[in-house]
DNA sequence: AGGCTTGTTTGCGCCAGGGCAAATAGGATG
DNA sequence: CATCCTATTTGCCCTGGCGCAAACAAGCCT
């Protein structure tokens, strides 16, 4: 198995402040590992072998409830840390990871963990900023989801998938992996109805630009204010 | 200003794994601060100068959206480690901690933070513990008001300070801290008199018994089965 | 004790948004 | 190009729970 070339990972916040030696002992523990379209990095439940860096690709992480319904947690873009369920203490996976497309990711053995963060102690400190993140991110949809209603809470959604997965199209900025409205319904807590719904209107108000498994941010400014509402 | 001792710390999970002069040194550095009932230990988007340990009393976190709103984050409660923006990332606060009774708290300055994190690496590690199941409860929550509606919503919400604030008491399990119908709605996205039917409800049951600012919850079985649904 | 503040209960009307059902439309597949 | 499968749209009805309003307690302060 070739080794990954540094360059590829340099820059990214997990490891930050970490010397080029360094990065290069950590890549040669990794696989660059391909998940073709459609299949899962992990499932929930399932025992926390491994964590990930996403070089290429979109994944979709989602939970599923005792009765059947998934909740969208987020999606995962390339550089990102994904699956450190033992890095805060988990021994299975809370959610399942899913390829919306053609994927690739360096793979790490949790098990090495406790001997990375041992040689390496600004990995605890980065990992820490990432799951700090997250962690607002949560609590900021928490908010939301308690204070603003549905139409809001899909434009927050949308405008921060376009920021965070955003491609500028001649349209306006396109997300730029397939995403359902089921989808969206699932990060928003309404149905796929509400979402349809909205979708359309803002469409024939030339807000968005939808399609199939395609929405497309026209107007980002228009959305924002509805987002925030400064009418109330 | 007297120094804290280490017995009142041991054990704790920040401490875990460290040794006791490692210990002895950390406490070296904080100060021990008493924050009466009713005052706040620090405000929303204020620079966040200290990180701190619980331990005495019962804190109320708290979102304020831009409209007014509160939304609470969670209650800490003794031993538990509160106000680590700093570790996460962050220049401020992103919530209010508030004084629900009287309560003490170790306060170490953020400034420190980088130091002690470079010579008690474990430290780092701890905390991503902490953060991490910060995490997966706010993960929880998110699910649960994407899917449940506001009755379960509400049973699984007192289940949870129960079992973290629980006090036995002869009438069953008292949340051994002054809460109101509003902190209940406030954690659970409903409104204030949505909660005040619901546990009135389940008081004519028997399920629980209520007052003024308490809650005393006298069949846990019952109300697990009810946030769980056996039936649907 | 009396009044005041703060928390709780309850009734009533209303509506955002879910549930259900059915039609439509893109893509993919053979 | 015909078929199938999946995604999307839309209509209609119904209800959980919110908004508003008012009446009650229970402490607390003077």
């Amino acid at each position: 198995m070739a080794s990954v070339d540094r360059s590829v990972v340099e820059g990214l916040p997990l490891f930050a402040g970490l010397a080029p030696e360094q990065i290069d002992q950590l890549l040669q523990e990794a696989q660059s590992v391909r998940y073709p379209k459609g299949t899962n990095v992990f499932q929930q439940d399932e025992e926390a072998h491994s964590f990930f860096i996403l070089l290429h690709g979109h994944l979709r992480v989602f939970k599923l409830t005792p009765d059947g319904q998934q909740v969208v947690v987020r999606f995962v873009a390339p550089g990102e840390v994904f699956g450190v369920a033992m890095a805060i203490g988990r021994k299975t996976y809370p959610a399942t990871a899913h390829a919306v497309v053609d994927s690739i990711a360096l793979v790490w053995p949790s098990a090495a963990w406790p001997r990375l963060v041992a040689t390496h102690p600004g990995l605890a400190v980065n990992t820490l900023q990432t799951v700090g993140s997250r962690l607002q991110d949560a609590h900021t949809r928490v908010v939301e989801m308690s204070t603003e209603q549905v139409e809001r809470r899909i434009a927050h959604t949308l405008l921060r998938l376009a920021q965070q997965a955003g491609r500028k199209v001649e349209a306006g900025v396109e997300i730029d992996f397939p995403i359902t409205r089921q989808d969206v319904a699932e990060m928003t807590g309404a149905t796929l109805h509400t979402v349809s719904r909205v979708l359309s209107a803002w469409e024939s108000q030339g807000l968005v630009e939808g399609g199939r498994q395609r929405i497309v941010v026209r107007e980002p400014h228009k959305l924002f204010i509805l987002a925030e509402g400064s009418s109330r």
